[in-house]
DNA sequence: AACGTCACG
DNA sequence: ACGTACGTGACGTTG
């Protein structure tokens, strides 16, 4: 017999876009959720092949449907939450997907999905053929018969499982007959759907009535006449409410006899138009339905051919039609020796004619490479290309200076949404221009290659060619894009400028004695011997006492410990953790010991011992300017920005860091930068005053909490202060102060009600802040930078506490570390002329290797760069100090 | 690749 | 009723 596929639009929909919701936010590039399209075609695909209709077809809610029944009661799914508007954006897309799949697609003014289901399914099978209703909701299952089946997707374990509702099904379940569900819902009610039912009949009363009497009308008639035995109360409230069950019959029965004209052969499966739903699945990134589906044919063949043409030229040629945009892709290789220090060569180079030739050359070593030098060190050409910094490091060693360094597509976009994570060209071109750049590759496969050689190290012109045309489109595009959202004077006066600092950061490197650092580790390792035996012999066995897996057994199964939380895996092991069972045993002191130092010997010495270059005896760490959601830069190979400097052992691996022979370090830090920011983006009167007059604010506002006259404010107080000020710009629970403290939960509260008591300009501030995420999706720096807050739409309580906090600490951080990057610029251009280079940045912090001569014409001018980068309502403070180590810096 | 841990602002 | 302070990177273990 021929199979009938009806599918309930809204609700699939609605299970899909709950169920795929909680792994991974599906998104196109543009941030568009696909999630609930997604899901919902997964499941519908898995039906039709388990199904194999001849007819299908899906029923949505019009925007009206629930009037119908709203009018019988007003009540009906009156506080039924709107749609999200993630899941109400994708409806008309699926809608255009399934046109495009020639599947029929029924929505009728003031008719419920169910009414349309219901009509069909009954039509349809009386027309002897047997009917899949595809839903989530088991309302349907009155209109369960011998022909009619019902079908309910369920997720387990990530998997899209199909319930089956038969007719004996339905009966082994609920002891009915499936038409019977009608008259047990009217009695029970729905509170889903706002049926109100008979007060105080829930599923076990309502059906056994039903089981007894049939229908409701039944049930009534036996009431009146008397005929049947119930507890008083019972009868009382039936009575009473007999208009309440009829209405609710009438809510919840499903119309089978809509006013539909589609018949069987109106909804017949047909050929999909593949060109149509290749397109859609291409833009909303489903490779997988591509693949599925074979329509990589549609894709490319519809694809207009992008034709580019690289043309291989001498360098002579290529330099000489340079103008005054140079859009350029500088090709190289890493050359791999054991260490872990970057080292790259210049293979060749791609520039963008303004004609749209590109053209291509490979530099075959200094003399090749110093042709650039002209061109290169021009500031009036501007240089436009992808992660520019690296190439600046690079021409710099060969004592090319690049100048007029004018766009970067990495940093702009970045700019336009940090919170990006995938950044290599190749997906940058896919994001914004919609073009794979693979497809624009010549295949390799015909090249014999030498197993031995690395891929990489062949010169490519195509690929060059490739990221050269994706650079002069992204260029355009992105710029575009950055003016639209008010980004441009960050990204031209902050950002690209910078990149010469950071660039020179990263040239200059901070020079370390290695063979100092080899001794410091080689005692480390002596103590870690000895703790590591002290502990096995407490342990009473050997076991590796990195694994907290293994630890946790030792302390907690085998010394039965006490364990006061625990984590995903098992037993948690961390500090916290550790002090609190100190005094249970002597292995727990022994571990902690051993704990910090592997860690320094592990991360600050070995970890640092291998990035140091031995032709200069620097380290040359990378500074990244695209990877924080806030603005700051972060550092690694090695990350010198989180070198101990706090704990007192630790604190020692800075006296290996030297300035050079005649020169010392100078170090200037920001104090309080954050706290200041707020008070001048927040506006508080209490806060700028306290900064105007330099008060020592965390006194200030223990004062202010505790209610003690400044005088009189005790350390402790302070302190706590202090971290009360921290949990502020974090975004403030009461839960997280309370655990910093160490305090009950009501006490950190009142601690924060109090403050923001006092302060109300920060309270205004950050209730604000809050609801301009949630209305314009992202918050911005003082100088416009963006974070786009998405977590506020979450349905998860938990992720929306977490955008709440989001919202509130990014202005705070973001602004600081604009200010600080302006800082940076003008300190790199006030120090031009002197023998003083910036060699490290950590966040409100930034370190110059200075000619002792000069010394304090430095200090002067990294001071008042820094403390003058912005007029704020609040004075910015900086403190300076020297050194002839970085142990001595602060 | 994910997790736990710990170093920094 | 539920989990929880913001932003990073590196190391080692584990699956």
């Amino acid at each position: 017999m021929e199979k009938v596929l009806l599918i309930d639009g809204n609700s699939i929909m609605n299970r899909a876009f709950y169920g795929i919701m909680g792994n991974k936010m599906l998104t196109t590039k543009d941030g568009h959720y696909t999630n609930a399209i997604y899901g919902f075609l997964s499941i519908m695909f898995k039906n039709m092949e388990e199904v194999e209709p001849t007819y299908m077809l899906i029923a949505f809610d019009s925007k009206t449907a629930a009037d119908t029944r709203k009018k019988m009661y007003e009540g009906y799914k009156k506080h039924r939450h709107s749609m999200p508007n993630e899941l109400a954006e994708q409806m008309p897309i699926i809608k255009e997907i399934l046109t495009a799949m020639n599947i029929k697609v029924i929505e009728m003014p003031d008719y419920e999905g169910d009414d349309i289901l219901g009509t069909l399914a009954k039509r349809f099978a009386h027309k002897d053929k047997d009917v899949y209703i595809l839903s989530g909701d088991r309302d349907l299952f009155q209109l369960i018969e011998d022909h009619i089946t019902v079908r309910i997707p369920r997720t387990k374990m990530g998997k899209t499982e199909t319930e089956i509702y038969t007719k004996e099904k339905v009966e082994e379940e609920y002891g009915l007959e499936p038409i019977d569900l009608i008259e047990v819902k009217a009695l029970m009610g729905d509170s889903s759907d706002e049926i109100p039912g008979v007060p105080n009949v829930g599923p076990k009363t309502g059906t056994s009535l039903i089981k007894q009497f049939k229908t409701i009308a039944n049930l009534y008639k036996a009431l009146h006449e008397g005929t049947i035995e119930l507890t008083s109360k019972l009868k009382d409230t039936l009575i009473k409410n007999q208009d309440l069950a009829e209405l609710s019959r009438e809510l919840g029965t499903i119309n089978i006899n809509a006013p539909i004209k589609e018949d069987l052969e109106d909804v017949k499966i047909v050929d999909w138009d593949r060109e149509k739903v290749a397109e859609i699945f291409k833009r909303l990134n489903f490779n997988r339905f591509i693949e599925r589906f074979n329509l990589d044919k549609e894709i490319n063949a519809k694809k207009e051919e992008i034709k580019i043409n690289v043309i291989e030229k001498s360098i002579d040629e290529l330099v000489g039609v340079i103008d005054e945009n140079l859009i350029f892709y500088l090709e190289t290789t890493s050359s791999n020796d054991e260490s872990r220090i970057i080292k790259k060569d210049i293979l060749g180079i791609g520039i963008y004619e303004k004609n749209g030739n590109i053209i291509y050359t490979k530099l075959n070593g200094k003399e090749d490479i110093l042709k650039l030098k002209n061109v290169m060190e021009n500031k009036s050409i501007n240089k436009i290309s992808y992660n520019i910094k690296e190439d600046y490091v690079l021409l710099k060693e060969y004592g090319i200076n690049m100048q007029g360094i004018k766009y970067d597509a990495d940093i702009a976009v970045y700019i336009l949404n940090p919170t990006n994570t995938k950044h290599n060209i190749k997906d940058i071109a896919s994001q914004y221009l919609d073009i794979d750049l693979d497809d624009l590759i010549p295949k390799k496969e015909d090249m014999q290659l030498n197993m031995f050689e690395q891929v990489k190290d062949i010169s490519n012109k195509e690929e060059v060619g490739a990221y050269v045309y994706a650079l002069n489109s992204l260029y355009t595009i992105t710029m575009k894009k950055m003016r639209e959202d008010g980004l441009i004077k960050l990204f031209e006066e902050i950002e690209m400028p910078l990149v010469r600092v950071l660039g020179d950061m990263q040239f200059n490197g901070m020079k370390a004695q290695k063979q100092e650092i080899e001794n410091f580790g080689k005692e480390l390792k002596e103590r870690l011997e000895k703790v590591k035996k002290e502990i096995y012999e407490y342990a009473g066995e050997e076991f590796n006492i990195n694994s907290t897996q293994q630890l946790g057994k030792i302390l907690f199964e085998k010394l039965k410990l006490t364990e006061p939380k625990k984590n995903k895996k098992g037993y948690a092991t961390d500090v916290e953790t550790l002090e609190g069972i100190k005094h249970e045993h002597p292995i727990v002191e022994k571990v902690l010991e051993y704990r910090s130092l592997i860690k320094l010997s592990s991360t600050y010495v070995d970890g640092l011992i291998v990035f140091i270059n031995p032709k200069d005896s620097r380290i040359h760490a990378v500074f990244n300017q695209t990877i924080t959601a806030t603005g700051r830069i972060s550092c690694t190979d090695p990350n010198l920005q989180n070198l101990p400097s706090h704990e007192g052992e630790g604190k020692n691996i800075k006296k290996s860091f030297k300035a050079k022979e005649g020169y010392v370090y100078i170090d200037a830090d920001y104090s309080q930068i954050e706290l200041r920011v707020l008070a001048h983006i927040s506006k508080d009167e209490t806060m700028i005053k306290a900064f105007k007059n330099d008060e020592d604010i965390h006194r200030e506002v223990a004062s202010k909490v505790f209610g003690v006259p400044i005088t009189k404010v005790t350390k402790e107080q302070r302190s706590n202060a202090k971290a009360v000020n921290f949990g502020i710009i974090y975004g403030i629970t009461a839960f997280g102060l309370s655990q910093q403290l160490k305090i009950g939960r009501k006490e950190a509260q009142s601690y924060i009600d109090n403050y923001l008591k006092k302060y109300g300009g920060i309270k205004e501030f950050m209730d604000g802040i809050v609801k301009k995420a949630e209305e314009e999706g992202f918050v911005e720096t003082l100088f416009g930078r963006r974070r786009y807050v998405p977590e506020l739409k979450s349905n998860n309580y938990v992720v929306r506490q977490f955008g709440t906090r989001v919202a509130m600490n990014t202005p705070i951080q973001g602004t600081a570390a604009d200010i600080m990057k302006i800082a940076m610029n003008k300190v790199f251009d006030g120090l031009k002329g002197l023998d003083a280079k910036v060699v490290l940045q950590v966040h409100d912090e930034l370190i110059l290797e200075v000619k002792e001569e000069q010394k304090e014409k430095a200090k002067e001018i990294l001071k008042s760069s820094m403390e003058n980068a912005v007029k704020l309502d609040v004075p910015l403070k900086v403190e300076l100090s020297e050194g002839k180590t970085w142990f001595e810096l602060k």
